[in-house]
DNA sequence: CCATATAGGTACTGACCGGTAACACCCCTG
DNA sequence: CAGGGGTGTTACCGGTCAGTACCTATATGG
């Protein structure tokens, strides 16, 4: 029927049902998305996808969760491109923060969003929203620390912050904004603190 | 009947919506909040709403556009209070950031907020939101210019989105998290671009 | 070949959504 | 006093929301 159920070959419901919901939470919002487009777009009915998930609630959790679990893998990607080079793997990752915030369809993060649009500290999918966060932050400033620099920490929170809101920006002043000088930015801030940006 | 029903003096209703609105829609979000439960707490009816207001577009646009002409304002009294002073009144404003961004009842800020609430380009908030953040960006710039930094649109740019990272950064991992340092990386950037943040 | 598990289909619930029609009211002004 | 604009009240519209009951179809594995 819709366009997604043509790739409906094998993959089990769970799966499309996430992937649909991915799309569309992320592009259209959390809350502009009912349960019935989700399932009419992953090729399924309502009955399925409540078989799978318990609530639309824990959906979005899930949703959440494979997100933050594939950032964490990009981060391990980066580590493992450059071994043992802290300077260089915080480069790569400024590098592909900056590339991946002027993309044309760039919405933002999509947990930051959802903290956005889910302020109820009781729903599940703060605590992943919370964790997540606080463990690429984590990750950032032992980054900042084997790179050598001073003020590992303060380095870290700065280029925190400013990834945080080059990618909120993008979505009120696009992608040509002050987001586009996210790379350089965060080079003069490790130069700044001592960490060479040299290639 | 509303706790704030009992404010109903002589302000009338469409004042009384907008400030209800507003409440609500900070706090909540806007999609959450529905136009029956913002004229109840406004103490009104649904009706007289709608002979103040076409749409909930229209609403939440009026309701964007308040807090643009509020901020703007304060900039206003910011220039007012530390006349042909730019290096004076830059770092006024860095520091009310900085106090906002780690006041407890932070949730943002409330024009960035609706751009992720509202993706669709044809919202009549969208519009808002875009020129209010230009605006504040050129005023940003313009006061770094004056202040004599160099570079000052690089400078006004990544305190942009320092700020803008803060505030939405704050939603996640609260008020004492990277966010409570924001007046400290804007006092080091200026000194980075040659503006002295002594007293 | 049968049993069980998983998936699809349909129809439904009760609540809420944004928005409107019709009518009574009250206060201010002419 | 007459009139009229702004307000309040109630009921309603069609649509959508999240979530469920019940039944059928298919596929897999013993």
């Amino acid at each position: 029927m819709t366009l997604t159920a043509s790739t409906n070959g094998k993959i089990p419901p769970r799966e499309r049902i996430l992937a649909v919901a991915s799309d569309l939470f992320y592009r259209q919002g959390i809350r502009a998305v009912g349960v019935d487009s989700i399932a009419e777009a992953a090729g399924t009915n309502k009955m399925t996808l409540y078989r799978h998930f318990t609530s639309k609630d824990e959906l979005v959790a899930e949703y959440l969760r494979r997100l933050a679990a594939e950032a964490d893998t990009f981060w391990d990607k980066l580590t493992a491109a450059h071994p043992g080079n802290a300077r260089a793997q915080l480069l790569a990752w400024l590098d592909s923060m900056g590339q991946a915030v002027t993309r044309h369809d760039e919405r933002g993060c999509a947990l930051a969003n959802a903290a956005v649009e889910l302020p109820d500290k009781e729903h599940p999918a703060r605590k992943v929203i919370e964790e997540h966060k606080n463990h690429q932050r984590q990750r950032l400033i032992a980054l900042c620390r084997d790179a050598g620099g001073d003020e590992p920490e303060m380095l870290a929170d700065e280029l925190f912050l400013l990834l945080e809101g080059a990618r909120v920006c993008a979505q009120s002043l696009g992608p040509d904004g002050p987001s586009s000088r996210l790379g350089r930015m965060g080079e003069a801030l490790m130069a700044a603190h001592g960490i060479s940006c040299l290639r």
